[in-house]
DNA sequence: ACCTATTGATAATA
DNA sequence: TTATTATCAATAGGT
C-alpha cells in the first residue's frame, strides 16, 4: 500500500518507524470505527508503541441516551488536620478534580475527532474499570454455561444471564445470539461497558 | 477497497454484514499484527459483533516482564481510627471518579477516540493483565467446548488452524452464533502469539 | 503535515 | 466459509 513494498518485520530507523506507526495507528483506529458502524461491533483497541503516541479506540456507546447527567459541579474543599492518610485521601482527591477539569475542558473543545488533549490517571481507571467488568460478563458466562451444559434452547440461556449479580444488566439480542451488552449502573450513573477485542485472522 | 465503494454505515443486510464483519475482522486483525511487528508496538484489540465471532488480538509479550499488580483503589481501603471525615473523603472520592467516568463516557460517545497518553506503568499493566485473563478465559471455553464436543461441524479452517502453532480459534456452540474467538498468527513472521502467559504475580 | 504511486484490503461473486 | 478478482482505500517514500 505504498510506492513500495515492505516487509513486514521491525523498522530500524526510528524515523520511519513512527512515520509508519503514525500512519498505521490512523488506518487502523479509521477501520476500528469502520467496522463498529458497518457491523454494530463493539470495539476496544489500545495501542502502546515503544515509542510514538499511544493510542486507543473504543466504540462509542449506543445506549449513552438513557444516561442521566449527573451533577458536575460537585465538590467542595475540605479541611483536614494532619493524619498522612488524610493527606493522601485528599491528594487523591484533588487529582480527580483536575482530571474532572481537564475532561470537561476537553469536552468543550472537542468537536470532530482530532485533538487530544490531556486526560491522564483517571482514564485508566475508567478503562480499567471497563475491562473488569466485561470480564465479569465473560465469566459470568463461562459459569453459566458449565452449569447449564449442551445445548441449550438460545432463550433459557441468555434469559439466565439476565439474573445476573447486582447493577448490572445484560441486554442481549433475542434472535441474533451474541455476546454484546450492555451495562447499566445505577440509573444516575448509567454506564456502558462496550469492549471489544480484535484478533488477527488472514 | 471492494468491487463496488461502500458507505460507511450499518449494513442492514445481515448476511453482508457478516461477510462484511468476516473480511474487515481479519484486516483489523493482521493491521494490529503488523504493526506490532513493524514498531514494536503492543497492542490489545477485541471486537464484539452483534453477531459474528468475537476476535481479539494481543501483542506478544516481550518487554513486560515483570509485573506488579496495582491496587487502584487502595485509598478507599484504608482503615482507620474513626474520622467522619475519612469516610466523607472516601465517598467524595468515589463520586468524583464517578463523574470522571461520566465524563469519559461522554467523551467517548462523541469521537470514540481515546489518549491514553499519561497511563502509569501500573495501569498499563493492569490492563494487559485484564485481557490477557480474558483471553484465557475464551481458551478455557475453547479447552471446555472441546472436551465435550459431539461431533464438530465442518471446521475445515478451524483444523487448518489448529494445525498451525500459536493459532488458535475458538468456535463455542456451533449453533449458536458467538463466543467464538479466533487468535491467529502470521504465517511468514516468527512472532509468538503466546497469550496464555502469565501474567504477573508482582 | 501533505502528496501520490503503489500495494494492500475488500465487496461482490461463485 | 473459502477463493477469486475488480476496485477502492491505505500507505511508503518523498516534499
Amino acid at each position: 500500500m505504498g510506492r513500495r513494498k515492505i516487509e513486514i518485520r521491525y523498522i530500524e530507523d526510528i524515523t520511519k518507524r513512527e512515520a509508519t506507526y503514525s500512519n498505521r495507528r490512523s488506518g487502523i483506529l479509521k477501520k476500528a470505527n469502520d467496522i463498529t458502524i458497518l457491523c454494530n461491533a463493539q470495539v476496544f483497541l489500545i495501542m502502546f508503541p515503544k515509542s510514538g503516541k499511544i493510542a486507543g479506540y473504543i466504540s462509542p456507546s449506543t445506549t449513552y441516551q438513557k444516561k442521566t447527567k449527573i451533577d458536575l459541579s460537585a465538590s467542595d474543599q475540605y479541611e483536614v488536620g494532619d493524619e498522612d492518610l488524610l493527606k493522601t485521601l485528599q491528594n487523591e482527591l484533588k487529582k480527580q478534580k483536575e482530571i474532572n477539569s481537564t475532561l470537561r475542558k476537553e469536552i468543550r473543545q472537542r468537536t470532530g475527532q482530532e485533538d487530544f488533549s490531556e486526560f491522564s490517571y483517571g482514564e485508566l481507571l475508567l478503562l480499567e474499570e471497563d475491562l473488569r467488568q466485561s470480564l465479569e460478563i465473560f465469566r459470568f458466562e463461562e459459569a453459566h454455561r458449565r452449569h447449564h451444559a449442551k445445548r441449550e434452547r438460545k432463550g433459557s440461556h441468555l434469559n439466565a444471564l439476565n439474573a445476573v449479580p447486582s447493577q448490572v444488566t445484560f441486554q442481549l439480542q433475542p434472535s441474533q445470539p451474541n455476546l454484546s451488552f450492555v451495562m447499566q449502573k445505577e440509573e444516575n450513573t448509567s454506564i456502558q461497558t462496550d469492549c471489544s477485542s480484535t484478533l488477527s485472522t488472514k
